[in-house]
DNA sequence: CTGTATCCTCGTTGATACTG
DNA sequence: CAGTATCAACGAGGATACAG
């Protein structure tokens, strides 16, 4: 599908689809972990570093919930200590283009927004 | 900024800066709504039954939201019965790009992911 | 280091009923 | 039609302890 064409119509099932995608890395932590692994394959505790304020369970989990949607691979070093890289998949990358877009937007925007945030709760 | 050079990198803390909006256009519903209004103003009932499966209040709040945020404006026409539009401002057509990639991206990639979930939770 | 196992809390959501 | 108010339920997420 060609994602750069314009506005194209889609019925309430399609919305539901996406739904789907979207809150799967629309959660709290997904989309982080994937503009993270953008810059390559990173070691468990470097993303929890990275991320800063995750839990190591959230953490856990969110890796967990994209390697199942193939986004992400998970490779075991029988080291010890024990050493894990998560890297994106092919699809993971394909992913993080759009994901970064909405990251570099949110970053542009963030003065606009939090104007506009400030100027909505002051009135009245 | 330009969405389309290459990653960079951005610190923690930019990470939470994103994760702010993130936070936002990344619950249940905003980034439906607004990949609804792309298309043009629309009436609260309207969208409700575009978007399918929201409850009233939930609408509301995720309207308020998108309000506060100077993402979609409220234009309320006094007339009986009331009739209240939504539109997308500036800065809410501005979102409407990525998100409608990420959108578009969900959509394409729907069957590949499905493929990935039910291969992950076959083996074992 | 990289997890897993509990427990517990808090926020989000949905259902329902009511109002201008 | 377009909300607001209230309540109940559920689940995401954090803290902690433990294991390989």
């Amino acid at each position: 599908m060609d994602v750069t064409a314009g506005p194209r119509h889609r019925g309430p099932e399609d919305c539901r689809g996406v739904s789907t995608i979207l809150a799967r890395i629309g959660d709290k932590w997904s989309m982080l972990v994937v503009m993270l692994l953008g810059d390559g394959p990173r070691r468990f505790n470097e993303i929890k570093r990275m991320v800063g304020g995750i839990s190591q369970r959230m953490l856990t989990l969110t890796l967990r919930g994209l390697e199942r949607d193939g986004l992400v691979t998970r490779t075991v070093f029988p080291t010890i200590p024990p050493r894990v890289d998560y890297e994106l998949t092919d699809l993971g990358r394909s992913l993080w283009q759009p994901v970064e877009a909405l990251g570099n937007w949110a970053f542009a925007h963030l003065p606009e927004i939090e104007a506009a945030r400030t100027k909505f709760d002051g009135k009245d």
